[in-house]
DNA sequence: ATGGTTTTTACTGCGTC
DNA sequence: GACGCGGTAAAAACCAT
């Protein structure tokens, strides 16, 4: 999504839209169908500029019809080397109609669907792409996260092969700190080690791309918060409704005071789950905190101790 | 490279079941 | 004696400069 200024043409089909322009706050914002843009009349400012409408081409007056029509063609997706725009050649030797065809037919079929996959794929980029996004698509089944991160993921892998940034590094690298940044930035975080298990290269390097990446990107993340790692560890720990719940509030509570800063994240997470299971009396062993946290029983202990007095409450 | 901070590793003593 | 917990010191990892 880029913000840039255009030059201050005014269209004939544009019409105006509700909203403020967040530059000049003025509710000049124009709707501009030609070019698929949302512009602010007064300052020049683009909002967005989307041209493609994803949404099927019909309008649905019940339910039933919704059911009924279906969309022509695919809808695009970035995780996909070629969006997954290209038309393929079926591998069934049928016609239209469902008619089997002429041996002369099935060779020039063949022929076909082999310069199809070579053209496909002609170039270095295009290769490289291909094979990033397969290994995307690997690591994000392996880990378990929902699409939109695939998606995410994939752009983010573009966008760094569009501007050279692969160049010295490996594809695997770049492809992982890729999903690892759309993990976070679509609010699924999963640890550095979480995302290095799925991986074919080791931490240290996916933590240097990562960095490196979302340097030249421009993609400034804050720095996860630990409370969003409480539900996982949570259910993978097996305990109660109300120690999560209290969980959350002390890392509230305790982020608020600005303690976490500075501290890792996932440790910080166990060790509210630990100290809330002390407050709620309901016993669990720093050692399965600390595992389920890939963390040490060490760290939970340093945490939970900071944030049992931070709070000012001691266990019963 | 360097220094400051945090995490990990490894070892230890204590109380309880 | 195994287990959970607490503390500590030293090593390793991390980060900003």
């Amino acid at each position: 999504m880029t913000r840039s200024i255009i030059d201050q043409t005014t269209n004939e089909s544009a019409e105006t839209e509700a909203g403020l322009c967040p530059d000049c706050d003025t509710a000049t914002i124009i709707h501009d169908p030609d070019r698929g843009e949302r512009v602010c009349e007064e300052c020049g400012l683009v909002l967005t500029e989307d041209p493609i409408d994803y949404g099927p081409e019909w309008r649905a007056f019940n339910a039933q019809e919704h059911d009924q029509l279906s969309r022509v063609g695919a809808p695009l997706t970035q995780s996909m080397h070629d969006r997954g725009l290209t038309t393929t050649i079926d591998w069934r030797n049928k016609d239209a109609n469902g008619r089997s065809m002429s041996s002369e037919k099935h060779g020039q079929l063949h022929r076909l669907r082999v310069w199809q996959e070579r053209i496909r794929t002609k170039n270095a980029g295009e290769r490289n792409l291909k094979y990033a996004l397969s290994e995307i698509d690997r690591m994000v089944s392996a880990l378990g996260v929902p699409k939109p991160v695939k998606e995410t993921a994939s752009v983010i892998y573009r966008r760094a092969l569009e501007q050279d940034l692969i160049r010295g590094r490996s594809i695997e690298g770049v492809a992982t700190s890729s999903l690892y940044t759309a993990c976070r930035k679509e609010d699924i975080p999963r640890s550095l080690e979480e995302v290095t298990a799925v991986s074919r290269v080791d931490q240290r390097e996916i933590g240097r791309t990562y960095r490196y990446i979302a340097d030249e990107l421009d993609i400034n993340l804050e720095p996860t918060n630990p409370r969003q790692f409480v539900p996982r560890f949570c259910s993978e720990l097996d305990v109660s409704k109300d120690v999560e719940t209290k969980a959350v509030e002390i890392i509230d509570r305790t982020t608020d005071q600005g303690l976490h800063s500075g501290k890792s994240p996932t440790g910080f997470a166990a060790a509210a789950i630990y100290a809330a299971g002390l407050l709620c009396e309901e016993t669990i062993p720093q050692r399965a905190v600390a595992d389920t946290a890939q963390t040490t029983v060490v760290t939970v202990r340093n945490r939970y101790r900071e944030q049992l007095d931070a709070i000012d409450q001691q266990p019963a």
